[in-house]
DNA sequence: TAGGCCATCTGGTCCT
DNA sequence: AGGACCAGATGGCCTA
C-alpha cells in the first residue's frame, strides 16, 4: 500500500512550512535535492502524528528505540519491531538514501529513453521535428519487425503499399499520418478502414500481407484505437530462415521473447530493446543482401 | 480546456 | 544492505 503525493505532502505541509511539490517538480537534481529540506513521510514516521519534523529538529541525533510511553490504553498496543524516533541523523540517512535511489532511477530511465531513441532511429518514419511518442515507436517497431519477418519468410516482395499497410496496423492516425508522409503516401490510400473502394491491384498487391494471421483485439481502450496485436507470430520465424550463425541466439531469444512475460503492454520494454534492436538491423541487412527485393529496398533507402 | 505524453518521485518487491 | 525493476501518483507542457 503506498501512499500518494498528496497524502505526504499534506501530512508534510502541517509539519513544515516548506512545499512539497516545489521539491518534487523543480527538476530536482542531487544538489537541489541535498538542500532542500522537505522530504515526504517515511514508514517509520507515518503512523507517528505526534512526531513531527519540528519536533525532530529538538532531538538529538542519538538513536533510541522508542518507548511505548503513550499511556494510552484506548490504542491497542503495536505488534511487531518497535519504530525508531525519526532522529536527525535518521532523517539524513533517509534523506540520502532517497536522493541516491531518485538518482538511480533518473538515471535509469535515461537509459531507457537512450534505447528508445535508437529504436526511433531504426524504424521507418524517423523525424527529428515530429519524434514519435514512445508507444508509438514501439508499436512500429512490433510492425515493422513483423513484416521484416514476414519478407523473410515468404522470399516474396511486398508491395510498398501492403508493407506499409503492415507497418501502419494499429497505430494512431497522426502515425500512420507521419508514416505515409515519410513514404510520400497519401494515407487514405493504403488505411485498411479507409480503402473500401480499394483498386483491385491494390487488393491484389496487399494480399500477401493481409492474408496473414494478424489478429487484432481491442480491449475497450481509448481512442485513438489503440489495438493490441498477438505478438507471438512475430517470433514464430524458424531460426534456421536466418541463417546459422544466429540460431544461438535465436534459440534464446526466441524462447525469451515467446513467453507471457512478453506480451504484457509496456512492461519490461527496456529487456526487448537489444532484442529488438537486433532482429531489425539484423533483419534490414538480410534483406540488403538478398538485393532482390523491389520495393522493400527503395522503402528502405527512403527511410 | 481536455486529453495525451512525459519526467520525476516514491514505496514495494525481488535479487545479489 | 543496497541496487534494479516496477507501477502508481503527480504536475508540467503541448496540441487539437
Amino acid at each position: 500500500m503506498t501512499k500518494s503525493y498528496t497524502e505526504e505532502s499534506m501530512m508534510l505541509e502541517s509539519q513544515t512550512s516548506t512545499n512539497w511539490t516545489d521539491k518534487c517538480h523543480s527538476s530536482s537534481q542531487d544538489e537541489r535535492d541535498v538542500e532542500n529540506t522537505s522530504v515526504p513521510m517515511h514508514k517509520d514516521m507515518e503512523d507517528d502524528d505526534e512526531v513531527g519534523l519540528n519536533r525532530l529538529e529538538d532531538e538529538d541525533d542519538e538513536e533510541e528505540e522508542e518507548e511505548e510511553e503513550d499511556g494510552d490504553d484506548t490504542k491497542p498496543k503495536r505488534r511487531g519491531p518497535k519504530k525508531k524516533k525519526m532522529t536527525k541523523a535518521r532523517l539524513q540517512r533517509f534523506k540520502l538514501r532517497r536522493m541516491k535511489a531518485n538518482a538511480r532511477e533518473r538515471s535509469r530511465m535515461h537509459g531507457l529513453n537512450d534505447a528508445l531513441e535508437s529504436l526511433r532511429k531504426i524504424v521507418p518514419c524517423f523525424s527529428k521535428t515530429q519524434k514519435l511518442s514512445k508507444i508509438e515507436t514501439l508499436r512500429l517497431a512490433k510492425n515493422y519487425i513483423w513484416a521484416l519477418s514476414e519478407i523473410l519468410r515468404s522470399g516474396k516482395s511486398p508491395d510498398l503499399m501492403s508493407f506499409v499497410q503492415a507497418l501502419c496496423k494499429g497505430l494512431s492516425q497522426p502515425t500512420t499520418n507521419l508514416v505515409a508522409g515519410c513514404l510520400q503516401l497519401n494515407p487514405r490510400t493504403f488505411l485498411p478502414e479507409q480503402s473500401q473502394e480499394m483498386p483491385s491491384h491494390m487488393q491484389t498487391a496487399s494480399a500477401s500481407f493481409s492474408a496473414l494471421p494478424y489478429s487484432y483485439q481491442t480491449p475497450g481502450l481509448p481512442s485513438p484505437p489503440y489495438g493490441t496485436m498477438d505478438s507471438s507470430h512475430i517470433f514464430h520465424v524458424k531460426p534456421h530462415a536466418y541463417g546459422s550463425a544466429l540460431e544461438p541466439f535465436f534459440d534464446t531469444a526466441l524462447t525469451d521473447c515467446t513467453s507471457p512475460s512478453f506480451d504484457g503492454p509496456l512492461k519490461k520494454t527496456i529487456r526487448l530493446f537489444s532484442f529488438t534492436l537486433c532482429i531489425v538491423f539484423y533483419s534490414a541487412s538480410t534483406l540488403r543482401s538478398h538485393t532482390q527485393v523491389g520495393t522493400g529496398v527503395t522503402f528502405f533507402r527512403m527511410c
